[in-house]
DNA sequence: TCTGGGGTCCTAGGACCC
DNA sequence: TCTGGGGTCCTAGGACCC
């Protein structure tokens, strides 16, 4: 006899990770106030731990309301290797369990375990083990939520928070959600709770007995189909297998923020560089090419836009992308604006092997391809710091 | 000296094509 | 000389998630 559940996907979600595994490097600091973040200038909470937590201390804080609510609180810098690697350990003891595993980011996961009950027991007592494995091997504590769907399951974590584990039964789903705010749907995050408030919709069960004409009328059609499932437990309860959060990526970018706002766009143009520079890189390295770049600035009063190109040819080389974001820059024509971030990133990226230049007489770019190359070379053999455009030493 | 950095997806209008 | 409709691509913005 196959023992069968009707609770089969767990999520499984380590607590106030960054934190946690910080602190496994300084015990002494444990019944302090720690966040992991940028700790000069203008950084933000990454992960707070639950002391911290405790003076309404939470992520994407900036540190400096953080050390204003909280002047003891001890600050560490991420470590973001040690942080991939732990991840990695978990998800390998996640695939002891079973092969069919989601991983949404370093600290959080979607299991189904239908092909493991008979080899380990009931779902509550699968997450009792991970929980207890995790704890063992790495030192850290996680929550899990058990439930027959996806967002059931994630909502559970949550509440089982922080080291525990819930159990949500097809029965007891509705009760479950529909005392819950609408604000804690996936999918809904500020503005839209903001707008289902202003609708009269407080709780998922509000949610639940609204026509959809009328959700959709208030959030879109594909929002309001998609709230009216979560607010039945009725999503998805099917897991696509992945290792890593994002598997193939759709675009690469990066963005950094100033230490000062600036004008200059002799400042501006070299941070481009630096960007452009890095997503090429990324895009060599995983062998993809992407056609459209897309300029992002930030001003000082943090209004963002945004300006894209769809080049002829897919392109993985550095200058081309700079010229492109370059271009767009000046197209703006930005007189006296102070510029808090500027951002470069490519979109619709496909597989390098797949593209074909045609490269017009005469012209010589195939050269700044393999100058990219060859600086790849170098930084592999020497690192990041030994080689890069003359205009960034 | 409030507000990071990496992404995804949706919407909506206009161009263009059939 | 009275107005369709669908599909795809491009661009810009916005919301959201971790």
């Amino acid at each position: 006899m196959v023992p069968v559940t009707d609770t089969p996907i767990l999520h499984v979600d380590m607590d106030a990770f960054y934190a946690s595994v910080a602190l496994r490097e300084r015990p002494d600091l444990v019944d302090q106030p720690v966040v992991v973040g940028g700790g000069g200038g203008r950084g933000v909470v990454l992960a707070a731990n639950y002391v911290a937590r405790r003076y309404g201390v939470r992520s994407a804080l900036p540190m400096t309301r953080v050390r204003r609510m909280c002047p003891h609180v001890v600050v560490i810098e991420p470590d973001y290797a040690t942080f991939t690697s732990v991840s990695s350990s978990v998800m390998e003891t996640f695939r002891e369990v079973t092969p069919v595993v989601e991983a949404m980011s370093l600290d959080e996961a979607f299991l189904d375990v239908r092909g493991s009950t008979r080899r380990l027991g009931p779902p509550a007592r699968i997450a009792e083990r991970l929980r207890s494995t995790i704890h063992d091997e790495q030192g850290i504590t996680c929550s899990v939520g058990v439930a027959a769907s996806v967002s059931v399951a994630k909502l559970a974590s949550r509440r089982a928070k922080p080291d525990g584990v819930i159990v949500v039964p097809p029965a007891e789903v509705t009760s479950f959600l529909h005392p819950l705010d609408v604000g804690e749907l996936y999918g809904v995050g500020e503005k839209t709770q903001a707008l289902l408030h202003r609708f009269g919709l407080l709780t998922v069960g509000d949610v639940a007995h609204t026509p959809l004409r009328t959700l959709q009328r208030a959030v879109g059609d594909h929002l309001g189909r998609e709230l009216q499932h979560l607010a039945w437990g009725t999503d998805r309860s099917e897991l696509t297998p992945r290792a890593g959060p994002h598997e193939p990526e759709r675009s690469m970018g990066a963005d950094e923020t100033f230490t000062r706002d600036t004008d200059d766009r002799e400042v501006i143009v070299r941070e481009l560089l630096r960007l452009s520079a890095r997503v090429a890189g990324r895009m060599r390295s995983a062998d993809v090419a992407g056609r459209t770049v897309t300029l992002k600035v930030r001003f000082a009063d943090f209004t963002t836009i945004t300006r894209s190109r769809t080049l002829p040819e897919a392109t993985d080389v550095t200058v081309e992308i700079h010229r492109a974001v370059t271009r767009l820059y000046d197209a703006l024509g930005l007189q006296r604006a102070r510029l808090r971030l500027v951002g470069v990133r490519v979109e619709g990226l496909v597989p390098r092997a797949t593209v074909h230049r045609q490269l017009v007489l005469g012209e010589s770019e195939h050269g700044w391809a393999d100058a990219d190359r060859a600086v790849d070379r170098a930084t592999r053999r020497f690192g990041t710091a030994a080689v890069r455009p003359a205009s960034l030493v």
